[in-house]
DNA sequence: TCGTACTAATGGTTAAACCATTTGCAGCTG
DNA sequence: CAGCTGCAAATGGTTTAACCATTAGTACGA
């Protein structure tokens, strides 16, 4: 529950006071911090020290450094950068699987569509009826529409987080999308029957999704994630 | 897609020169690294330039750094840690709400009880079963045994995750329940009559789980979080 | 008006020294 | 001999002072 504690480390302690100050919004994103030389002497350390502190900072996601003048540490808006890096660190040490990646997001996925049924806006709505014209257009491509197919399909299930209007659900499955994509690319499914009821899918998603059926739309994306899962992972055998 | 490009940072070098290591298999969890003096030598740059890479290998959760004789870098074993740490950020900063937590789990403790009923052991089964007793015991204490039970629905929640299989599961639901417990403590449920309700939810997804039942298991965990979740916004309001 | 070159501010790197922590061993003591 | 004490050495942690590299702004000249 607890982590260790690591003592007399003065670097930490600077990374605790910058930190906190950008929790409790003291530091506000876009704003910068005083320069090295100026801050070190605010802490009361060497240059070296406030460094290391500064590269732990940047490497959290929390600061942006950049050189020159009128460079140096600008306070970043919190995105899920950094957990997709480490979750990309976890699959390629085997740590997380293909069907791992794809259950987890086959939890989420129906959770979404049932938000985004119920807080959907007009225009998101349009956005999904314009993304859903899009891959049936790919569709018709044939095989060389295949991957602008693929790229629209995640639009779309992007677009359904961000109509759930919760951040944690847009952060993770960012990260989940990245991930499948940088890792696994190989193994998304192909080919014209595969995609015709993928696309199919998505139309009665976004059906359920627009008509503001709630457990329709769940059920759906539930069941959709599910059975793409098994493709993926009779490709991956 | 791509990550921009950080020129002329020699420490970025030495990370990904060690970090490549360790992902290849060259560098095993448990070794340990020369010591800085050492390294500094085989990289070519100087210390400091040395420690700014450690502290973003550490910061990575791919090395833990000890002081002392025999001390030095030693690789880790990857786990979840990190994850973990990130997603509390983006849950303080983004300022998510009890309800953005809630929903999130909601979307996810439904697979995981599917995923459960489907690959738990004999003894993982017998662990549910020891902790369900231990609930009852809590609840048969009355208002002192109120915060024990709630640690021990937790418990029986992560041993569900756990059985799943899902490292990512494991993670993620470690960290939503950690920063429940540190910001949302008191929103937590309590009382005799929603305890007990609690408590016969537990008992019925339990049963569930060791009858193999994935599809019940995921309707009543889902049901389950879902109606709680009601409980905790009543609260909040 | 445009472009070139200089200037100054800022992060990036280096070097050498000293401090703090930890391990293990030598030697002392009972 | 057993066990404690204290020192020595290895290693990370920190400091200082200097210099290098990058960049935005400015002054000046074609």
């Amino acid at each position: 529950m607890f982590k260790h504690v690591k003592q007399s480390r003065a670097y930490q302690d600077v990374v605790e006071q910058i930190q906190d100050g950008i929790i409790a919004g003291t530091l506000k994103p876009g704003s910068q911090l005083p320069a090295e030389r100026d801050l070190k002497e605010q802490f009361g350390v060497s240059r070296g020290t406030l460094r290391e502190a500064l590269r732990v900072l940047e490497q959290k996601g929390l600061i942006e450094i950049r050189t020159g003048v009128a460079g140096g540490s600008i306070i970043r808006e919190v995105n899920s950068e950094q957990l997709s890096e480490n979750l990309g660190l976890l699959i390629r040490n085997r740590t997380v699987s293909l069907r791992d990646l794809a259950e987890f997001r086959e939890g989420m996925e129906g959770g979404v569509a049932a938000l985004a049924a119920q807080r959907g806006q007009e225009q998101d709505m349009a956005l999904l009826k314009k993304l859903l014209t899009e891959a049936e257009e790919h569709l018709k491509e044939g095989r060389k529409g295949w991957d602008a197919f693929i790229r629209t399909d995640e639009m779309l299930h992007m677009a359904l987080a961000r109509m759930s209007g919760n951040q944690l659900f847009i952060s993770v499955l960012e990260s989940v999308y990245y991930n499948i994509h940088t890792y696994y690319e190989n193994y998304l499914s192909r080919g014209k029957k595969i995609l015709q009821e993928n696309f199919n899918d998505l139309q009665a998603i976004v059906t359920a999704v627009t008509e503001r059926n709630e457990e329709a739309a769940r059920e759906l994306a539930q069941g959709h994630v599910r059975r793409f899962n098994t493709y993926m992972e009779e490709k991956e055998a």
